[in-house]
DNA sequence: TTACTTAGTTACACCGATGTTACTGTTATT
DNA sequence: AATAACAGTAACATCGGTGTAACTAAGTAA
């Protein structure tokens, strides 16, 4: 019996540990944002993706996108064009996202309306 | 079509919002961990949630079991034995984030072979 | 009388995430 | 000659989330 509740536990653990994962993929206060951007637009500029996301800087902009390329989320694409434009772009892998995102907009929606009634 | 590129990005930042809402309930270092405590067991006294979450502190998860609370996803009960014990529940409301969490989970598992390659 | 258990609280410190501002380098435009 | 656009980078400041350690209060056991 203590067997099994040390495997349990064990499962849980691991469980905890892909959770977390997931969440540090996501971590960062504008991930998700400029996800949604390049996801809505197919391939998105530097500077469109800072017009869309309202209130990111540039320096943070640059920060999070390196992050989501580290975790092969979006794709870097320096077009030769004048002045130098770059477009991103969400991997295949990025855009299995897309599920998870949309679940947690419909549970956020139900959650405000608890909390608010609105 | 000016009009109808308004709309889409109203639309886009209603779903920013209520994705930001979500995370903002799950937002906390050991929020996942506790609520997969909690809902494993079904009810969980705090001393019981403090070994179970490995790494916690009493003072983050009295915390963090008050924001829960607030948010509607736990309950919190006195039992009168002694010394006095306190419960912990997910509510309704708490329980529907199992969904969420488990597509956290699932995705984890994937991104994580697709990081580390394990 | 002292120590222990349960469920926390309080005071303090720290660090990393984020913000702000200014700067780079290249080319085209005025 | 000076300015603007693009895609960043660098230096510095700040603030909140988290950690640590000690403490509370009530009752029980040694």
């Amino acid at each position: 019996m203590r067997c099994a509740i040390t495997e349990f536990q064990q499962e849980q653990k691991k469980r905890m540990r892909s959770v977390q994962d997931a969440m540090d993929a996501l971590n960062g206060k504008w991930k998700i944002a400029i996800i949604s951007s390049i996801c809505c637009y197919g391939k998105r500029r530097f500077s469109d993706i800072l017009n869309d996301v309202e209130g990111v800087s540039n320096r943070m902009l640059s920060k999070e996108l390196k992050e989501l390329e580290l975790n092969q989320l979006v794709t870097r694409t320096v077009l030769a064009t004048q002045p130098i434009t770059v477009e991103y772009e969400l991997t295949e892998h990025g855009n299995t996202l897309q599920t998870i995102i949309s679940e947690l907009s419909g549970w956020g929606i139900v959650h405000r309306k608890k909390i608010t009634g609105k």
